[in-house]
DNA sequence: TAGATTGTTAATCGATTAACAATC
DNA sequence: TAGATTGTTAATCGATTAACAATC
């Protein structure tokens, strides 16, 4: 099986979103609607519903709660991950509050700052740490993976320190470009693109 | 021309971070660095940097001042383009404070909230209303791009009331998709397919 | 049945990679 | 000069779209 594609996940995870949030009291739905919702071709939905090993009935489309749950499984939603989130800002408030989240398999276990007025506090029920616990708790829960929600000045150092307490996976949120060994993925979460496509599409 | 790709907008706006954020006080950077950077391929970079217009010099690369001049050129960042936020809770507040926006082109004029204890605050300079004036102010401001920052079951009932006060484009950080007429261009922010990819890519 | 929709193949389109002559 | 890097074409690869028989 080829590694499912950028473009891939994109789609599933919005035929997601219509399934939860647009219709989600209906039993059936088309390859024609989804394509409608999204602008998008309708044999194009067909397929990527085909990846997911759903068939449809003619005349009726794709039975929602059958789709919803595929999708689930092609994306692992259910294999829940431990992450820390780096910088209790606005951004990582944010993010931890998101209840959407837990729903993906991602599971908030901290977050870390520098601000002592911060420190110790308690957000959406999730500890804030000082930046000195951060290699003991890494170990003491196993967690690979961080989301990076400090100033652009930080980004950097704060990178160095968390690849050496053992970070494999770093889910970036500062339009920083990090430098990092050829073990640890950084994945950039590229707010600026977002804009510049949307103007694009406006022509 | 054929119009930018989603993809090719992604590099070079991270061409432009590297060239802002990582290596700033370079003169010259070469195809191979950039490609080393990001983990992609460097005769990509050079393709991508020839369709900027950008010419580099055998054995130096290219000058590092001139390419990101081109990038913000062809990217259009030096056309403002004003914005409302609307939901002013953390989201809508790290974005309101999120330094970048400005030097891409994004102008926060104001945000909106129901929320009575944040009407007439004021976030990073920026006032706070109520939706009863978001009519008259897109009106006054010739505004015609929002950006969502609502809770997902306030999504479609807010875009609707959007629509009628005549945007044309949605920002949506909600995990909504969202019914709108067909002039009007919604752009999925896609925080979990982010999160998905960067799983994909440790295998 | 007639009509609507799926499932799937083939055709098209576009993006990425490989290769290498040209350049400094 | 020798060597490193660009610029660009051709080859490959993958994704999207079109078309239509199969199905209910």
């Amino acid at each position: 099986m080829s590694a499912i594609s950028d473009k891939l996940i994109e789609r599933l995870t919005l035929y997601h979103g219509i399934l939860t949030h647009t219709v989600p009291k209906v039993d059936y739905i088309a390859s024609s609607e989804i394509a409608n919702l999204l602008h998008i071709d309708d044999s194009q939905v067909r397929k990527d519903v085909a990846f997911c090993g759903v068939l449809g009935r003619p005349k009726y489309g794709y039975a929602t709660k059958e789709l919803k749950k595929a999708i689930e499984d092609k994306l692992a939603f259910r294999e829940t991950k431990d992450v820390f989130i780096i910088g209790a800002g606005h951004l990582g408030t944010a993010l931890t509050r998101y209840a959407d989240f837990r729903d993906y398999g991602i599971n908030v276990l901290a977050l870390f700052d520098t601000d002592k007025e911060k420190i110790n506090q308690t957000i959406n029920g999730k500890k804030v740490y000082s930046m000195a616990c951060f290699n003991d708790l890494v170990k003491e829960n196993k967690v690979d993976t961080a989301i990076l929600t400090v100033p652009p000045q930080e980004a950097q150092k704060v990178t160095d320190y968390l690849v050496k307490g053992g970070i494999k996976f770093i889910w970036n949120f500062t339009p920083c470009i990090l430098r990092v060994p050829a073990d640890v993925i950084v994945h950039y979460e590229n707010m600026i693109s977002g804009f510049l496509k949307m103007r694009r599409e406006g022509g």
